[in-house]
DNA sequence: CTATTTTTTGCTCACGCGTGCAAAATAGTA
DNA sequence: TACTATTTTGCACGCGTGAGCAAAAAATAG
């Protein structure tokens, strides 16, 4: 490692001049397959790690039209489980030669702004990490230029030009509605998130046909509306205080595991009872938490990584689709239920 | 908004044309103190907003010097706290006019190469949002070019030409120990986190040497070694288990939420024991979940959204320091202890 | 050893905008 | 009205690189 800094940033030329080159053979040698020998290769790279020089990935970016920059937006950052996609993600971005920008679009006046700023830095793609996006979203997003592609990650869109890479959610909540009902469980309550159309499409609408095709019976949904622990937890404790014994739910199906876990301290903790002799709680996503020894959740986990590398594979290829990938993720069965 | 989105983006020459000026005065129009009439100003922004133009950032930083960007390192993303901080940073950033690179620092070999890119990307300086983070990634920090400050946020370093940004955390643990001692208390046993060298210096050090100066004794210590509630949970259990009860501490002093959170679960509902009557228990940092009725943490909270506005000051002012900004933040006292 | 093919190298032009200065336009003064 | 002070505008040049082609060098064939 050099300790004097040079005062200022090394650049091809320099690296030309002192390797006894030109440029572009500079430019070469830092080129994956390009036609250059070895030894001038050799000389380039020498001279290079001598002034501690890289690409500036600007220039490069303004000269090829490719920036190998994605904007990933947030608008909810109070579920952990998003830590752990963000986790995934970034990291895989980044061995794929992606970086990420973190665009924060919880306040949704700013949403707009925040984009539109993404797309000025020329990213190629943006990422949708959220949750309750609507369409006006999409079609700002769509509407800025510069963002070739619009890809939502762990949700899905029926919007045209956009590419969805989520959970076969649809499957995922058969799956965990027949196991609920093989279980003996017959007095379900939905406990639901944000009313947007993509999360209801998702796991609430699922649920509740599943449900009526097993039983012919309408199951009650309860709105929480926030993926927040808190807000679940009093939104149990009311339904737990205002109804006698004989009217309860027997399980509580939440849309993830942030809605489970507030409303599972709620049962077990805040009422005594317990659990899942007398109710029962199901999850979804599979967050840290969720695999605590106190709440030990049956839940189901997306394929995070596999998602994460098919997202790479859509930024890297070239073609334009507007496409749907769905992933089968698994039940994850442990004590709550 | 335009349906129709041009094949090619509007430039400010085109702008420049449409409007019947030059580019640089186009340039100007979106420039906020420039001396510019108000009258062409007026028909530049029409032709832009019918053009669909926005500056290009990565030419702008190009030809100025100055990127806007900056590199938020991140290197752990277990602890939902950090979820929290990197929601403030962004946003506050966000306002100042400031773009956020999330550079995933896990992988110790790739931290350094990842640091590298982001210095590529012309970053105006690299925040460091860590935990475990020691001299080598400072050093590596340091050692790229074009990163022209390097912050460390709500962690103290004592490396030169840094600047930190952070609680005053001897105070707030001298605060936190005192009230520990207040309480009655006198078999603390402080649970530590990853043994790094600033983690301890902040936290541990300062509970050590304050409950000597109050009780003449040497408190116990445990290395939970992870910021990770799981973690916690079993060495929690460790203790509790091979320790008769005379022998148990009467309150865990953890190093963070997550430690308290582990350990909190293990004493209540894994051993039965009651908190904070038999065993009392305290964090620091007041995450979501510390709030929660279950849980109900006595804390410690740090004044995130006023660190990252003296941060943006710090972005923002020209002159090279090599500085420490310490915050004072409040005890939350809740039921736990 | 010469002619031909293949590999390697250098170069022109372009990417989209900012800086700093000089020219032009406007406002102000007597 | 003529002249100066001030504001506004235009321009040459540079930021650091990439694409694509032409020139040079090296390898291969005859």
């Amino acid at each position: 490692m050099t300790t004097i800094s040079p005062k200022q940033t090394a650049t091809a030329d320099d690296v030309a001049a002192l390797a006894g080159v030109s440029r572009w053979t500079v430019t070469r040698a830092f080129k994956r397959d390009a036609s250059i020998s070895e030894k001038s290769r050799a000389k380039v790279m020498e001279a290079a790690e001598k002034l501690g020089y890289a690409p500036d990935l600007q220039a490069s970016s303004l000269a090829s039209d490719r920036s190998n920059l994605v904007a990933v937006l947030v608008d909810d950052f109070t579920n952990p489980h998003k830590l752990v996609m963000l986790e995934r993600l970034t990291r895989i971005l980044r061995t794929a030669g992606f970086d990420s920008l973190l665009v924060n679009t919880i306040d949704k006046g700013d949403a707009e702004s925040a984009l539109l700023n993404a797309s000025q830095r020329r990213v190629d793609s943006a990422i949708l990490l959220g949750t309750s996006f609507d369409d006006s979203v999409l079609q700002t997003a769509l509407g800025a230029r510069r963002v070739k592609k619009l890809i939502i990650f762990a949700r899905r869109s029926q919007h045209p030009n956009t590419i969805s890479i989520c959970v076969d959610d649809a499957q995922a909540m058969v799956q965990l509605t027949d196991y609920v009902y093989e279980k003996g469980y017959r007095k379900p309550m939905f406990m639901a998130g944000p009313n947007t159309y993509s999360a209801h499409l998702m796991r609430q609408d699922t649920f509740v046909r599943r449900w009526i095709e097993l039983t012919g019976e309408d199951p009650e949904v309860t709105e929480v509306g926030v993926y927040d622990s808190n807000k679940a937890y009093y939104v149990t404790d009311e339904i737990l205080r205002t109804r006698g014994k004989e009217d309860r739910p027997d399980v509580f199906v939440c849309e993830n595991d942030a809605i489970a876990i507030g409303t599972l301290d709620c049962v077990r903790h805040g009422h005594k009872i317990a659990v899942p002799e007398e109710i029962a709680v199901t999850g979804f996503d599979d967050v840290e938490l969720a695999s605590n020894p106190n709440y030990d959740l049956t839940t189901f986990r997306q394929p995070i990584s596999e998602m994460a590398e098919a997202l790479v594979d859509v930024l890297q290829s070239t073609e334009e689709k507007s496409d749907l990938e769905k992933f089968g993720g698994y039940l994850v069965v442990r004590s709550s239920a």
